[in-house]
RNA sequence: GGCGGGAUAGCUCAGCUGGUUAGAGCGAAGGCUUCAUAAGCCUUAGGUCGCCGGUUCAAGUCCGGCUCCCGCUACCA
């Protein structure tokens, strides 16, 4: 019986482009999934869009210049752009959250809000918090530092003590310091409203996650009950001038947080669809009939907002929204074994892709390293066995040969199916086993294992055709010639179909070399009758070494610091990266340019470290003694991750040496060393040129 | 340091509730074949299942300890 299905997509956030590791994340196996529901005759509504609000965007925003719109469309634009060109993603609906987009958002986050309110799983807490007069925003407590009025630690941030490891309040730090600019706060009193999640825990959540999850990955289920434990109230609003506004009287200013109004884009982007094809009613009939299946696809990292606060969420407005069914969450995908960073180049531009792979090779081999289970990674030595030898050698030349040989030796004419030999019914009802075998993987979102079955029935067909031998069968018996042909016509259409989700395009193009043409890709078999094929374009290519090398010298490259191509885009916000709390950091830092006096007034002089020790209490800080000529300094270093004691002995540095001391995790340091990040995201030390002594200036 | 996840054939990985000779694909080697995109088919490859100990008639498969790797997080900006 046909079933309900909403698939979702995690909802990119409209601040970056996005790549594979999204894409192999949450976009593919959502897409593989909902083309394999469809072909099994369910009625799938298919959902995503742009997370469009929060202070990262505002952020980001600000300093392009743009305003939060204008901003938040560019990336809309791109990143659906990608999905659909690149991975070939087809979504039914896909908007994004902001007002002007969606305009069905706004109001149903807010009766999201209000209902919460009225259940009594919303309340109100005025709180006095820290308030930056230069910056002009509220302070998230982890940007507060003082002493810690348990310990009296003096570098205790605001919402825990490094020393004594308590969690502190903020507000009762002594002499509190701005992290950000360095100046004291002052206490404002703020209005906010947060989710009881003890409560909604404690009455539905936690019984309703242990009975029902039986069936969900072993992955997800592992994360959510370690982070059932912790649930605790968070605040839901914000003091923000983007996003969607409070729905209550005197709340000028406050919106709601990003992460309470991002899910329920699924809903509003629904309705919008729903709406705009003149059918209203079909959107709240479909979310709220308990027999629709909600599927939500995302990353590791939004594990526990799709399966604790969101279900809590949809629960707890008490209106009849079903919650999630299931939550197949995928692992993280890395590069040749190291994380994307866009903004390092460690990621493939889209160049490296574009026009050179069909979007089905690059499905394909995404989905053989889908990060299933645990971390997996995009290798291109990889990425290329599976094209070559899968794709190209296996199934593809299958049918190429078997429509090759059809034209070339038999007119193209194959004769109904009739009565197939026993080795016929055979293979034919192995194409049954195959069927029934990925269906039931995909089913389970065993989508690696879907692909493996695919392939090994491909063989089984290279194996058949071997075995009848055809070019022999030709000259010896054309009539047996030309049945065994007719299966192996039936093979590739079978072939086309049970790759149909994987391989969309390709199975499309394989349907179009039987005539009569029949477009109905569910199809379990070819019309029984008489049957003319005709012989395809080459279906894939092989990657070439060469380009397998061009890429890994680009990644190379890219390690070792080089300026390789990559597109200066802005890197995406992780999806677990909370947006910062109301008042971010870096809303401070001006877009634009410093006054020379601004630059001037840092001391930069070269040094030599003379002695390198671990910092007793810290993994990643280094205890260095640097000679600057005249005197010799004690600087704690944050780079334990790239450099050890001893290769430090004598290395030339440059040292900022007018920065104010400060004590790092208990030794104080008397200045700072200058650094940037390799490729892996890791501290590579500047170094002054030859002939350069201890204390030299740097300008 | 805290939390989480890994460690199985050269490579990428399967191995659920413990049970005959530990599996698949790729790669490699040898052979067969010529319809096909120098594709296909067959055979082979003998891996202390990270290390140590324990439970058991029986352990990659359960328990404890250890080592290494990865991610998040803290100290680093």
């Amino acid at each position: 019986m046909p079933e309900n299905v909403i698939v979702t997509s995690a909802l990119p956030y409209a601040n970056g482009p996005i790549h594979f590791g999204h894409v192999v994340g949450a976009y593919l196996p959502a897409d593989i999934y909902v083309r394999f529901r469809r072909m099994r005759g369910d009625h799938v509504h298919f959902v995503c869009g742009t997370d469009e609000h929060g202070v990262a965007i505002t952020l980001k925003a600000e300093q392009a210049g743009k305003d939060y719109q204008a901003y938040v469309d560019h990336w809309h634009k791109e990143i659906r752009r990608t999905l659909e060109e690149l991975v070939g993603i087809r979504f039914d609906a896909f908007s994004g959250t902001s007002h002007a987009r969606n305009p069905h958002h706004r109001e149903l986050a807010q009766r999201f809000f209000l209902d919460l309110l009225h259940n009594g799983y919303l309340f109100e807490k005025t709180e006095e918090q820290f308030f930056s007069p230069s910056l002009g925003r509220f302070l998230p407590d982890r940007y507060v530092e003082g002493t810690c009025y348990l310990c009296g630690f003096d570098e205790a941030r605001g919402d825990e003590c490094p020393r004594c490891g308590k969690y502190l309040d903020a507000r009762r730090l002594a002499n509190p310091l701005c992290t950000i600019d360095g100046q004291p706060p002052v206490l404002k009193a703020t209005k906010h409203w947060y989710l009881d999640l003890p409560k909604l825990k404690q009455e539905w959540v936690q019984g309703w996650f242990e009975g029902k999850a039986a069936d969900w990955k072993a992955n997800v289920k592992a994360f959510v009950a370690n982070d059932l434990e912790e649930l605790r109230e968070r605040p839901e609003t914000r003091d923000l001038p983007w996003g969607v506004p409070v729905p209550l009287p005197g709340t000028d200013g406050k919106v709601l947080y990003v992460w309470f109004d991002a899910p329920i884009g699924y809903l509003s982007i629904s309705k919008q669809y729903f709406a705009e094809r003149g059918e209203p009613e079909r959107f709240e009939r479909l979310w709220k009939d308990p027999s629709t299946r909600l599927i939500h696809f995302v990353g590791k990292d939004n594990i526990t907002f799709h399966c604790l606060i969101f279900p809590a969420m949809l629960y707890g407005t008490k209106a009849g929204w079903i919650v999630p069914a299931n939550v197949p969450a995928n692992e993280f995908f890395q590069l040749e074994g190291r994380k994307f960073n866009t903004s390092t180049g460690w990621f493939i531009p889209e160049e490296s892709v574009r026009g050179r792979f069909s979007t089905d090779a690059l499905r394909y081999a995404l989905c053989t390293m889908m990060p299933e289970t645990a971390d997996a990674d995009w290798s291109w030595k990889e990425f290329q066995a599976r094209v070559n030898a899968d794709l190209n050698d296996n199934l593809g030349n299958f049918v190429a040969r078997s429509l090759r040989f059809a034209e070339r030796f038999l007119e193209s004419e194959l004769p109904p199916l009739g009565q197939p030999a026993p080795r016929d019914r055979e293979i034919l009802a192995a194409a049954g086993a195959a069927a029934a075998d990925m269906a039931a993987a995909f089913l389970r979102f065993e989508f690696r294992r879907a692909c493996q079955r695919l392939m090994a029935f491909s063989s089984e067909c290279n194996r058949y055709y071997d075995e009848m031998q055809p070019w022999v069968l030709r000259k010896q018996d054309p009539a047996r010639c030309r049945q065994v042909l007719r299966v192996c016509a039936e093979l590739v259409h079978s072939l086309a179909i049970l790759a149909a989700p994987i391989l969309p395009d390709t199975a499309q193009k394989v349907l179009g070399a039987f005539l009569p043409a029949h477009d109905d890709a569910g199809r379990p078999s070819l019309p029984p009758g008489p049957l003319r094929v005709q012989p395809l374009p080459t279906l894939f290519t092989k990657v070439e070494d060469k380009v397998v090398e061009e890429e890994l010298a680009r990644l190379r490259a890219v390690a070792k610091g080089g300026t390789a191509a990559a597109p200066a885009a802005p890197p995406a916000r992780k999806p677990d990266e909370k947006p910062a709390t109301a008042g971010a950091p870096q809303a401070a830092a001006p877009a634009g340019a410093i006054a020379y006096e601004s630059f001037a007034a840092v001391e930069l002089r070269a040094g030599t470290v003379r002695a390198a020790r671990r910092h007793p209490d810290a993994d990643k800080l280094l205890v260095l003694e640097v000679g600057l000529g005249s005197e010799t300094r004690t600087i704690v270093a944050g780079i334990a991750a790239s450099y050890t004691p001893e290769a430090l002995q004598g290395h030339r540095v440059v040292v900022v040496a007018n920065l104010a001391p400060r004590k790092l995790r208990g030794i104080e340091s008397q200045g700072m060393l200058l650094a940037a990040d390799d490729a892996e995201g890791k501290p590579r030390l500047l170094t002054p040129g030859p002939g350069t002594p201890d204390g030299a200036k740097v300008k």
